[in-house]
DNA sequence: ATGTCC
């Protein structure tokens, strides 16, 4: 006689669904013998004391597997927010798609506050590059990025535009000679640059980031590879501007893209493996594990985060003051800012992390370069404090092609071309960073007309960045 | 972005 157990009567009797349900099904199928009565009477003996069933012959697997399932450590994968949360956009046309659904993940986060999405954004891991984030009380290693402090600087000369195109052999020789590119690349005996930053006291916190102090001292000056430069250019002020203290006109000026260079990026890769290993998220979520900002591995990020922020900062400054020196120029306004940061901010009210992963600080009256293409202007620009965009805009015009895709269709010639319509000298730089790979810089500054005003235009003249497939040394 | 695994 049959006893006619099924999944339900064990649901009903306890049993968990899953792997536990399945073996129980299959002990009630072993216990024909029994009546129902019986043999649910007998699964619920089990289920409640399984160690007094390991050496029955029919009930050994089910009480086998209910003694693995109660050891087994819990599931410690946090959910994501269900809710949709409303974040801000701008220049949704020019954006990609993949760059909204990792948007959209991430404001599902159970530390999100706010999220924000600027308009040269495009994909990237875990947050968007263009996107912003702001936080609780945590810090997410990928929602800084890779290239910890990558950041912009600008140094305008008290040198006339027309005294520098009278010379420009001797300004593309300097550039030449005082900036190094390339993976790897850095400085050696004689030619290592110094800076205090070097001298911090994070470089002792951890055994892990004091031995980066060497490689940090010899890259110290160095820009990289990647979209990474530094070029002369023009910047105009069509009037006076009173905060930088500079008159209408044209003036010869000094601009760099680079980062934190191997030191950032090991500091990176190293505290988002922990992040993710002590904070296990969806599939979809996975590079968005965070640090709590009162543990121990949050602290230590925070300042080995720093530390990279300032020797990026320490790098671009060692480049300006020896180009400065080399053509004997005063310099009359400089301006920086990183574009790959997290900051602690107040933020409607309440102190949150605010994480910008290539997007520009555009609090009330902050300054910020937003460059364009080797080609296109790039603009100083001051914050306008738009709430909306947690203080935000992007951090450039943002790739229209993907590298791949630009060296596949951009010739050689049509760049030369390019290059030589716009009265650019190019020292380096492959097809993947042609002009024609990037977005229109004007349509970008137009859709964020509510987060910065634009104060100056800079013109590129002479461009250096890493050669094709560079690795000198 | 990064000597593309600390």
């Amino acid at each position: 006689m049959e006893n006619r157990i099924n999944g339900d009567d064990l649901l009903a009797a306890g049993y968990k669904q899953g792997r536990i349900l399945g073996e129980a099904l299959k002990a009630a199928a072993a216990l024909q013998h029994l009546s129902r009565e019986e043999a649910l009477a007998l699964l619920l003996k089990v289920k409640d004391y399984p160690e007094n069933f390991l050496d029955d012959e029919k009930l050994e697997a089910l009480a086998t597997a209910m003694i693995e399932e109660m050891n087994k450590p819990a599931d410690t994968t946090i959910a994501l927010v269900t809710e949709k949360k409303e974040y801000a956009v701008y220049g949704k046309e020019y954006i990609e798609e993949g760059a909204g659904k990792q948007m959209a993940v991430a404001m599902q986060l159970p530390v999100t506050a706010a999220g924000a999405l600027m308009p040269d954004a495009h994909q990237g891991y875990g947050l968007p590059i263009g996107g912003v984030l702001a936080t609780r009380n945590a810090v997410i290693p990928y929602g800084v990025g890779v290239d910890i402090g990558c950041r912009m600087a600008l140094s305008v000369f008290d040198i006339p535009a027309d005294a520098f195109y009278a010379n420009e052999a001797k300004y593309k020789r300097e550039l030449i000679a005082h900036t190094k590119f390339g993976a790897g690349a850095g400085f050696h005996g004689q030619y290592k640059a110094d800076h205090g930053v070097l001298d911090s006291d994070t470089f002792n916190i951890t055994p892990f980031i004091k031995q980066l102090h060497d490689k940090a001292a010899s890259q110290l000056g160095s820009s990289g590879g990647g979209n990474h430069f530094v070029e002369w250019g023009i910047i105009e002020f069509e009037e006076r501007d009173e905060a930088l203290n500079i008159e209408k006109g044209k003036y010869l000026a000094l601009l760099s893209h680079s980062g934190s260079r191997g030191m950032g990026a090991t500091i990176a890769g190293y505290y988002t493996r922990l992040a993710k290993d002590l904070c296990r998220l969806p599939k979809e979520a996975a590079n968005l594990a965070w640090l709590d900002m009162d543990s121990e591995a949050g602290q230590e990020y925070w300042l080995a985060m720093n530390l990279a922020g300032d020797y990026a900062s320490a790098c671009h400054e060692v480049i300006h003051r020896k180009l400065t020196a080399a053509i004997g120029a005063r310099v009359l306004a400089k301006v920086e800012n990183h574009h790959n940061f997290a900051w602690k901010e107040i933020w409607n009210g309440e102190e949150v992390i605010v994480h910008r992963k290539g997007a520009t600080p555009a609090g009330k009256d902050v300054m910020g370069i937003i460059p364009g293409s080797m080609t296109a202007p790039g603009f100083l620009v001051r914050g306008l404090g738009n709430e909306a965009a947690i203080n935000s805009a992007s951090h450039g015009a943002g790739r229209q092609m993907s590298r791949t895709k630009a060296i596949e269709q951009i010739s050689k010639k049509d760049m030369q071309a390019v290059l030589k319509e716009n009265g650019v000298t190019l020292i380096g730089a492959g097809l993947d960073e042609a002009p024609m790979a990037y977005k229109d810089i004007n349509q970008v500054m137009g859709a964020q007309q509510e987060l910065v005003k634009v104060v100056a235009k800079f013109e590129p003249k002479i461009v250096r960045m890493a050669d094709d497939g560079s690795r000198e040394d």
